[in-house]
DNA sequence: ATTATCTATAGATCTATAGATAATGC
DNA sequence: ATTATCTATAGATCTATAGATAATGC
């Protein structure tokens, strides 16, 4: 064994945790929440996670950050080298995920953590979610696909435009993927007729 | 007299809580907090919002969409009637008001709430926020300056774009108003280069 | 008299800890 | 012996109510 006793059971708290945080974010949810998820006493969590909740949150983030980060990785290195390629499989990829919403992240979750946590998972979320998209943005302007855009910008508004993807998946009709592909055919032709 | 007892300090309440709520969401914000901000106690709010912590949030949410929904109004009467102006005009109208954050509001603050509450502030918000919008965007297809696009998904992710840009501007270093026009422009004409 | 605050506190909920108990794996 | 739960509960926090008190406006 490598690991060290990442047993089945804790990777289950993890597990309800993040779909539970995904879904209300930090404050909304609470201990008992996730226990009842998972059809344990709220105390008995603590077991498994014995530094409480931030901390839970904490590593449920950073796991989920660095999944985004090798996913990202993954799904970039089997595409075609052209943008429209790309930002499809960054939408695949995100929208396989539970939603980062990270609008909310930055704005709500963030804030109700000690400082030196909210910094560490800004920084990570930076590397693992706008950094690529910002490289694929910058690349595909070197090779002259596109024209000079503030490539920070266009990568938050990305990911906005997915977490928005994901909201609207509740009440939709269309599939997410295909709203994916339509809404990336926007931002890179624009909606005008021409 | 004819607004009947809209006292100024319970404006302030309710001024100091949509501030909050539009920061951190329903379930992030607590009476104390809305107290602390006014430099009253918890206790003293109830005379000014009797009703409660969920009430007040339903106030506060729906005078919040009626005063969008007048300025939505507003800002398309004065603004040229093509596509690129109107949507500059609802830009700049909604970074003017404090963050609607619709994603967090569908997916994390109407949950909390009682059902018949949450029915209602989403069936305002459609009204307030996505209708004017959608109308906007089904306008420009009958004008024949835009293609076809499934309207509900692009007034949504306008929003999100700019609540994305609320977001980024705590962190950007350009103004919001600079950053949608690029957006706008991008929405538009799309990111490639022709 | 009305308006707007305050203190004190009940009652609910939430996080977290302590210690008991059952099940599993040698 | 270790692992994973449980009950019970302390202590903090939160919403909300009751009743006292001060300030303001007739």
């Amino acid at each position: 064994m490598t690991e060290e006793g990442i047993s089945n059971a804790r990777r289950q708290v993890l597990s309800a945790a993040e779909r539970l945080f995904s879904e209300r974010g930090y404050a909304a949810v609470t201990m008992r929440d996730i226990a009842e998820e998972l059809g344990i006493r709220q105390a008995s969590l603590y077991y498994h996670v014995p530094q409480g909740k931030e901390q839970l949150f904490v590593e449920v983030i950073q796991e989920s950050l660095q999944r985004h980060r090798k996913g990202i990785e993954e799904v970039l290195a089997h595409s075609e080298p052209d943008l429209a390629s790309q930002l499809r499989a960054l939408a695949f990829w995100l929208l396989s995920q539970p939603p980062v919403d990270f609008t909310r992240f930055l704005r709500s979750d963030l804030p109700a953590l000690e400082k030196e946590h909210a910094d560490r998972l800004l920084s990570l979320a930076t590397k693992a979610l706008i950094a690529p998209i910002k490289e694929v943005i910058v690349a595909a302007y070197r090779r002259g696909e596109i024209r000079l855009v503030d490539e920070r910008v266009i990568a938050t508004s990305f990911l906005a435009l997915i977490d928005s993807i994901h909201a609207l998946d509740n009440y939709a009709h269309a599939p997410g993927d295909v709203v994916a592909r339509d809404i990336i055919d926007v931002l890179l032709d624009g909606l005008r007729r021409r």
